[in-house]
DNA sequence: CAGCATCCTTATCGATACTG
DNA sequence: CAGTATCGATAAGGATGCTG
């Protein structure tokens, strides 16, 4: 169950519901590179668990929108900030993984523990 | 790269690094059920984004410990928040789920619940 | 102890086509 | 529009055996 808000689709997707609700293609298209079948997947399990709600338009133009429940709010919420947090540290982890693929560093006085 | 934190596996193991210097078996024991090719990637995927430290003792006997870097300390801190919240919502969740798997309510007049 | 190499079984995802 | 169904590719993951 976690992974349905961790996972790459979920996160994202409960990111995206953040700015109020949304269509079902709007939400495709504003989470770039999700499939029509991973998202409806996504929103499902999301619905399931109870974050977000589906609201559905039965008469024409038929329509489906998505929104966060309270608790889909919290979550999103922390989130967001986890997400924000880390796409902010972008050039330091690219810094880092430089320094982790060049070639082992010289020798100087420093030893690893004994 | 975001997976690599919000992943299955990564926010599990910057969880269980939370509280100290970890050595790989103890934390492959902490981290329940995952095997240790998995745990070995995770972890090199998490050093590599500069996340968690390895600290490896190069005497007999010899062992790794891993700790969180300060980045990682944040990044675990906000995984941990976010778990935390996940974890005191399952009766929540579970409830939601039972009501969305539960049969169709009827159409006409009589309602489920509400 | 920590981790790599190999094989093999699943789970995941994308593309496509079709339905209410 | 908002999905479902099916198929095939591919990536993730487990089991086992081996190494510094």
């Amino acid at each position: 169950m976690l992974e349905h808000v961790t996972g790459r689709w979920g996160s994202l997707v409960l990111a995206a519901l953040e700015d109020g609700p949304i269509r079902f293609n709007d939400l495709r298209r504003r989470v770039d590179g999700v499939s029509q079948k991973v998202l409806a997947q996504t929103l499902q399990a999301l619905e399931r668990d109870g974050f977000v709600c589906r609201n559905q338009r039965t008469v024409f133009p038929l329509w489906v929108e998505y929104t966060l429940t309270p608790s889909g709010k919290d979550v999103s919420a922390k989130l967001l900030d986890l997400i924000t947090y880390v796409e902010a540290s972008m050039d330091t982890v690219l810094a880092a993984r430089q320094r982790y693929d060049s070639p082992a560093p010289a020798e100087n006085g420093a030893r690893a523990r004994e």
